[in-house]
RNA sequence: GGGCGCGUAGCUCAGUUGGCUAGAGCGCUACCUUGACACGGUAGAGGUCAGCGGUUCAAUUCCGCUCGCGCCCA
């Protein structure tokens, strides 16, 4: 890595793209080093706008100008005002008198200068201020450092030497204030910016740094990702990556910090030369130790600040892979396929990466970025240990497991969004590793002995239906993986293993493990638990690793084979359609029974006796073949079919999607609670019915909506249609 | 100041080219220890999709404005 660093760094010096300069940067007088514009943080901070006159070079008026920093008053070299603004024009070319020093400085027009704020004019200051050193470079104005490094006034400072800028500024204030030059003082919020690391205010200085010509490196690394050879995910960052890239600055690599990588530059006493500045020939630079100067035969001394540290991690996906030496790895791995990171690094890492790796191998370091949200706390605070809501993923996992830390973790992760981690939802998810483990001893103890594989047309509605499900669920979780989007991979499983599988499945399966069936149908049934199970935990994986290989051992014979290498389920449409739409009328039917038990109070423990009215042959017959699992699902004691007159114990119904269940249980019923239900839904039902009566009824429906949308709407209407007819009947019913 | 994004159930969030009666998890209510599971089961309640206006046959979805919130860059 070391050496790594040192290559890239001589290289980029040779080519000319490191050189040392001048420079305002950012400097933190408490950490005593500069840092780069990404590490400034800008906080709302609540100042004063100070209006001090500057008097006119024949005792006239002058001008009164408006800044937030009395105390850089003493390095102004000039004022500014916008060209257009006539207030000032007369006075653009001659000189006033700068406070306290008497100094005469010039009257200059720029563009940069807003006519809004405060009076309109500007002092500058160009090596306090980043707009005012611009501003400075473009009228050739002499720049004048009145503050030192450590934050306290210099020689050229006069009189407030030695001052810190905080009571420097208090001095100047108070000395303007007895000149009669304190116009006025108004409270003013701006944002000022402050170092990342230690809080303190910073600085805007000038001071001799390495910067790195970056446009050169920019440009290759704009077109990669504008023609898609790099893709960013989601694709929103791409826009911000762009805005960034276009409008890049030179990058200030050094820092005056005890670690890091030091730079591998030189400078010799003795001749003069010095890397960055004067060495004509670029050899004050090396990777190897370097004793003695080029030049001269003296003595060098090595540069003293160090790189910063995304200098280094720029090299990253190339220099793991061992370059710059042309490995075995680096050929067979790079470019690499996804980064995968938090969006708060683009700029810092995924960018520079970017740079880096087109600079160096010529190729992209990867092809796809995924950026990913930050974590925060339960409500979408930023974790901070002042704050106190940091969790610590050690504790989280001691407490849910490590399975269920990975699964909450991917389940809220949604592209684009910050990921508010709630112990709360990780709680929901140990559960459902329990769910599984418990559903595979289920599986388990029904089966003594691998089932073989069955006819696979010859099976049960059932099995066809959870084999089709398992092969939705398994295709969706393919495409959601493909596209990023784990949140939703991960809701699939979820839902797939619990309330498809566990709650209807298994359920089902009981009732014909335990019945009296051929030996036939029980081995299929078991082949199909298994597989599906076994399917779900190979799908499962990858967000639960731990459980999951430890069942699939469990169950597939320790130490046999391992669940990691095992093919991934990609999934396929099985069977057809009606499977899905018979499936789902059994189970309409069931969820209908179980709402009148519950309604009607009816305990868990009481087998009923219901009959039904039936509503087509179609539906007669598909209930008489799956009667035995109706009954286990409902825990129904008979079941018949027939039309009942009217009963004062028996006659109720349920509204479910598509179909209403008129049915008899032998019960005693409130009549009149009946009826006020059965109205309220009828109103809604009514209600519903009548928008899509009205969508229907507009002609330019008709004209415009595609052909399927309008099958839709006449389905549903007559839907509601028929389940309005068949409530009506039941009132009436009711209350003869 | 410039840019980006977000306001959907009590909470945290899905809702992919506009088209079923807007979903999930947790929480909440009622009932239930039924031979895998109380870290469980069954059934429920809960939403004028921030507000206003526009485009459209049709808007949670597209456009504009307002209010509230967050982030990035100066």
């Amino acid at each position: 890595m070391s050496r790594a660093v040192k290559y890239a760094f001589c290289s980029l010096y040779k080519e000319g793209l490191i050189y040392k300069g001048e420079y305002l940067i950012n400097w933190c007088v408490s950490c005593g080093t500069a840092i780069s514009d990404l590490e400034v943080d800008y906080v709302e901070t609540s100042g004063n706008l100070y209006y001090i006159r500057y008097l006119g070079e024949e005792g006239s008026e002058g001008v009164v100008v408006a800044t937030t920093r009395p105390e850089t008053l003493l390095g102004d070299t000039a004022v500014a005002v916008n060209p257009e603004d006539e207030r000032f024009k007369q006075l653009i070319g001659s000189n006033v008198i700068l406070p306290i020093f008497g100094r005469k400085i010039p009257v200059i027009a720029d563009y940069m200068v807003d006519k809004a704020f405060g009076t309109g004019a500007v002092k500058i200051t160009p090596a306090h201020d980043p707009n005012d050193f611009e501003a400075g470079k473009r009228h050739n104005l002499p720049l004048i450092k009145v503050m030192n490094e450590k934050g306290f006034m210099t020689e050229e400072a006069g009189r407030y030497k030695g001052l810190s800028r905080f009571e420097c500024r208090k001095q100047i204030v108070k000395d303007l204030e007895a000149d009669g030059l304190l116009v006025k003082v108004e409270p003013y919020k701006h944002s000022v910016g402050h170092c990342q690391r230690c809080r303190t205010v910073l600085e805007s200085m000038v001071s001799k740094q390495w910067f790195l010509k970056i446009e050169s490196l920019a440009k290759p690394a704009i077109d990669v990702v504008e023609n898609g050879e790099i893709e960013i995910i989601p694709e929103h960052w791409k826009k911000v990556y762009l805005n960034w890239m276009k409008e890049i600055h030179d990058w200030c690599i050094s820092r005056q910090l005890w670690w890091g990588h030091r730079i591998p530059a030189f400078f010799c006493p003795s001749c003069g030369k010095s890397a960055g500045e004067n060495d004509p020939e670029n050899k004050l630079v090396s990777i190897e130790e370097m004793r003695v100067c080029p030049y001269c035969g003296g003595k060098v001394i090595q540069e003293e600040d160090v790189l910063d540290t995304w200098f280094s991690s720029q090299l990253w996906p190339f220099s793991t892979l061992g370059w710059p030496e042309e490995t075995v790895d680096f050929r067979k791995y790079y470019p690499t396929s996804v980064m995968e990171t938090g969006y708060d690094i683009l700029f810092f890492w995924v960018a520079r990466m970017i740079m880096a790796g087109l600079k160096f191998t010529g190729k992209i370091p990867f092809k796809k970025v995924f950026l990913h949200g930050l974590v925060r706390d339960a409500h979408g605070k930023k974790m901070s240990k002042t704050a106190g809501n940091v969790l610590d993923p050690l504790d989280l996992i001691e407490k849910y497991g490590a399975d269920a830390v990975r699964f909450t973790l991917s389940i809220l992760c949604v592209p684009g969004t910050d990921v508010n981690l709630d112990p709360k939802r990780m709680e929901g998810y140990k559960a459902f590793a329990n769910k599984l483990w418990n559903a595979s001893r289920f599986v388990l103890m029904q089966i003594e002995s691998m089932p073989s594989e069955p006819d696979l047309e010859k099976l049960s509605l059932w099995d066809k239906w959870i084999l089709r499900e398992l092969g939705f669920a398994s295709k969706k979780i393919n495409e959601a993986l493909e596209n990023f989007r784990f949140y939703e991979a991960s809701d699939i499983i979820y839902h797939f293993v619990w309330h498809t599988y566990c709650d209807w499945y298994v359920e089902v399966a009981k009732s014909s493990l335990a019945g009296d069936f051929p030996e036939e149908r029980k081995n299929a049934v078991k082949w199909v638990l298994l597989k599906v199970l076994n399917d779900s935990i190979k799908l499962l994986h990858p967000f639960m690793p731990f459980v999951t290989e430890e069942l699939w051992q469990k169950i597939n014979g320790e130490g046999k084979s391992f669940l990691a290498v095992t093919k991934y389920p990609e999934g396929e449409e099985l069977f057809d359609s009606s499977i899905t739409s018979q499936t789902e009328e059994l189970c309409e039917l069931v969820s209908a029974i179980r709402n009148i038990r519950t309604e009607k109070q009816i305990p868990p423990s009481r087998r009923i006796d219901v009959s039904l009215k039936p509503f087509s042959e179609k539906s007669t017959l598909l209930i008489e073949e799956n009667i035995n699992e109706i009954k286990t699902l409902a825990k129904i004691s008979s079941f018949s079919f027939g039309e009942h007159s009217n009963s004062e114990t028996a006659l109720t119904s349920v509204v479910k999607l598509g179909k209403v269940f008129v049915l008899n249980i032998e019960t005693k019923i409130d009549k009149k609670k009946e009826i006020e239900k059965l109205s309220n839904e009828l109103k809604k039902i009514i209600a519903e019915k009548e928008r899509f009566e009205n969508k229907l009824n507009n002609p330019n429906f008709i004209e415009r909506a595609p052909k399927e949308v309008i099958e839709k709407h006449k389905e549903i209407l007559s839907n509601f249609e028929k389940k309005e007819k068949e409530i009506k009947e039941v009132l009436e019913k009711l209350s003869t």
